[in-house]
DNA sequence: AAAATAAAACTGACATGTCAGATGTCAGGA
DNA sequence: TCCTGACATCTGACATGTCAGTTTTATTTT
């Protein structure tokens, strides 16, 4: 006797909803979201939007200004910094949890999802190679048993993702980044935790390096993320 | 010219009310919660009630439950446990930030703090030396430099916080974290940032298993933590 | 033309109402 | 005594409406 899984609200979908829009560049950075058009957008009232963008807001993947607009996210060069800052010492921290407690089942599954990659790399599939990227990252956090950890990088890594998708369609970049993650594994095995540090953290200065001189062509130019360039909001969205 | 400070939203203010009276026993862990009580009570509508309570949702203070209710949380052992970990991952991140960053202003801070603790622990003030207690760790936050860091950190904060006013007020245990907080700055001003996480760790896990034994006290029975219980919910709160 | 200003159109904040689902009550049947 | 099930009463989910603050546009004034 399994109990029947409640259906999901509105607003749960709704979040899932504009997540992805957000992470999957159907808007872009900066750009201003409307409660009363999405709401009609996606045929449903304006309280359930209004709950998703608020707990998108605690994502940190919008930004809601009083009585004035809604936006999504956007990041100061320093921002980025302390967002790359922040994953290193989460995936330090649960580096060493998962380690500690059950080394062996972490390096089997990093192996597994890096020959995914792989895999998805020799098809030339990238939207598929970064699911399993990110995925890759995310199995530090299963294995650490540690649901605060976890929740913490849940957090981040909306923006993380939004930012890695933008900016990581560059064959150069991909390759490089394969490298960290099979390097990085190479350590674990070694038990040189603190060489997997030192790559984990080239890792992201790498990222960071390319997003910061590049972020403008992600993002709706100050001047035009007024009221006029709302209209076009009118994407389809569906839940 | 200064920008006048908009004056705060209900939803804000409530947030804060009913924050305030989950870290200072005005319910007890795992009480139900009524929007619609809360809202009579408060003088105000049920919407901003219902956006308060899906932000302390967020922050962990408050478990909803589709169509049944909202309670007070409360935390299994091993929750318990976690949140500690993940206080010790954060806190030792941040002070290893702070450190790098400005070594000198971070002694100064900490030490500052520690005498306003301790003239408190003269007066026999406990509150308000639970107070420098929790500014002794923010000073950490604060001098790192990464709001990521401090997001994180004032998100379990609060869980933190409601626990140890429900669990300090024992003598004993008020002198072994004044001496901990003491040793700890003593360690960083010997540049023995190893010793100081070994302090932290004590420190947190010597609340933990206090605590952990006494947990029943403050929390609502499983069984009575029905709708019964819930009349008594007409405490005056203010905003 | 340009600058000041009045009007219109927008925003999110909040109030109110409705409803389905979950729970408790309690009568009536074993 | 122990069920059992209709029904009243809770809950939060969601729809709708109003309003004050803000921005854009239209209009007037210089």
């Amino acid at each position: 006797m399994k109990a029947l899984k409640r259906s999901k609200s509105l607003t749960e979908r709704t979040v899932e909803t504009l997540r992805n829009a957000i992470i999957n560049e159907d808007f872009m950075l900066g750009e201003p979201l409307s409660e009363t058009l999405l709401a009609e957008s996606l045929g449903i009232s304006k309280s359930p939007v209004r709950e998703a963008l608020a707990q998108l807001k605690a994502e940190g993947l919008v930004t809601i200004i009083p009585q004035k607009g809604t936006f999504v996210f956007t990041l100061t060069p320093k921002e980025q910094k302390e967002l790359s800052q922040m994953r290193f010492v989460l995936e330090t921290a649960a580096l060493d949890l998962a380690y500690e407690i059950n080394r062996d089942k972490l390096i089997k599954a990093l192996k597994d999802n890096l020959t995914a990659m792989q895999s998805q790399l020799a098809k030339d599939d990238l939207d598929k190679y970064l699911v399993f990227d990110g995925s890759f990252h995310i199995v530090l956090f299963d294995l650490c048993d540690n649901s605060y950890l976890r929740d913490a990088y849940n957090q981040v890594s909306g923006k993380h993702s939004a930012l890695r998708l933008r900016s990581a369609r560059r064959p150069k970049h991909i390759e490089k980044t394969y490298a960290d993650h099979e390097a990085f594994v190479v350590c674990i095995e070694k038990d040189d935790l603190a060489g997997a540090k030192e790559i984990l953290k080239a890792h992201f200065s790498r990222f960071d390096d390319y997003f910061r001189e590049n972020i403008d062509k992600f993002a709706v130019s100050n001047a035009s993320s007024t009221r006029k360039a709302r209209s076009q909001q009118n994407r389809r969205l569906k839940l």
